[in-house]
DNA sequence: AACGATTCCGTACGGCGTTCGCTACTCCGC
DNA sequence: GCGGAGTAGCGAACGCCGTACGGAATCGTT
């Protein structure tokens, strides 16, 4: 008996299609849908085509599914988010702390890598501003235990610790999605950096007149390797926070 | 002659109305729109209904307007977007600093600022991320000329000053898009904080049940006023990077 | 064999952003 | 006074969207 797909549509009118002509197909067959899939390939569709590319339809699309079908694992295109946001952040290590000489260190790798994998997401930053809870997250609350690990390795009680973990977390989440939303942006008009910098150079430059001191900072950085330039100067200010809180420490 | 509106429909056969019942109103009567008013009517609807409330027909409706007549003013939503978030911008007051001593007063106010009008207008948060450039909104211009005379009346150079700008700023916005992304879902679900505490407490508790440092740290924190709370945070956080900053200045 | 539970999905509804082409109006040069 | 150019406003339509609902297929249990 045939098995093929023959996708006819039984559904408009039962009747029409006899016995024979009707598929029959086992729909067990194919390993249905789970909550992990869905948000791995959304985080998949996100990656590739960015956050306005995700509907629930064309990610039932890409699972060979219908759009609806989705909602048996999911409750909502929102939930769907806070799912695919916490998986991503369970991408971000935390190294561990061995001495409290390396607590500087080890923070500013956290710092690094925290970084590179929003960065890596981009499309979370246009996320993260309708997501009032995903603390409760299971990588989250992962992820701030093990910072409050570092924290107390590097010899702050808890209460310093939480404080210093929300002070550095907000300083990360800022820049990076700063960050993210150029880089979307850019990807949108399919210019790279460099590109995109000497062809607003003049507009820019002209934006700027009225301002004496943006002027003259303006001039004094035109330096090259912005990738690079973005990468150091997020490591200088996560720096300054850390002589700041080092600082409050000792108190 | 009659004026009065009698909103008749002559579009669907202009052959139906005779001359006579046709309204024959001036359209210029009424001031028409302008830029302006739409950016303000958009910030008015936002504030009242949040962001998921903002389409361009409703808009267009509050302003007695179709919803295509604000292409005129507006080319795209996006670009309504990023007008409205440089208006809100334009909120933010920098003090002025006359003595080198006043400084570091000068920048926690000036933060605090920031953090109040970006509060008052939660929405923000959820449109941050799309917006790779409103570093050329006048406002945002005016902002970061100010930030950056603050710093100097402090004593940093322009680089140092750019460099503590761009911490300071990644900060605030870190900490603020969290807090009004949490009030946001706080009014949507109907409560007020401490009603959303206490109903959450147990699921919380059973949700970081696992994490020592978790649990101790919520055992610890049982004090009340949480609007205060989170505002002395702000201002404790702001005050470690003032710290880093300074020591880096020194150097 | 019968039956509830679970999964899948076609259909449909109301809403969205935006394009297009039409109308109505103002204004300028004659 | 008048005609033509330019502009603001808007109704209709297109192709999307999230998701409620009800029906069908399948599974696990009895």
């Amino acid at each position: 008996m045939s098995r093929a797909a023959q996708p006819t549509k039984p559904s408009s009118d039962p009747s029409t299609g006899s016995v024979w002509t009707r598929p029959q197909r086992s729909r067990r067959e194919q390993p249905a849908l789970s909550r992990d899939q869905i948000v791995a390939e959304a985080i998949a569709l996100l990656d590739a085509d960015g956050i306005e590319a995700l509907s629930m339809r064309k990610l039932g699309t890409r699972l060979n599914a219908g759009a609806t079908s989705l909602y048996t694992h999911v409750s909502n295109k929102d939930e769907l988010i806070e799912l695919v946001v916490d998986q991503v952040y369970g991408e971000i290590e935390v190294p561990k702390v061995a001495s409290r000489a390396e607590w500087r260190a080890a923070a500013l790798e956290c710092g690094n890598n925290a970084r590179s994998v929003i960065l890596g997401h981009p499309w979370i930053a246009s996320v993260l501003g309708e997501m009032g809870m995903s603390y409760l997250g299971p990588n989250m609350l992962r992820l701030t235990e093990d910072m409050l690990e570092l924290f107390e390795s590097g010899g702050f009680d808890l209460v310093q610790g939480g404080m210093a973990l929300k002070t550095i977390w907000s300083y990360i989440l800022g820049i990076a999605a700063t960050e993210a939303a150029w880089m979307t942006s850019l990807a949108r008009s399919g210019q790279n950096e460099d590109e995109w910098l000497t062809g607003m150079a003049s507009i820019a430059e002209q934006a700027i007149a009225p301002y004496p001191r943006m002027r003259r900072l303006h001039a004094e950085q035109t330096a090259g390797a912005v990738g690079e330039t973005r990468r150091s100067n997020f490591d200088e200010g996560l720096g300054c926070i850390l002589d700041g809180l080092e600082a409050q420490r000792r108190r």
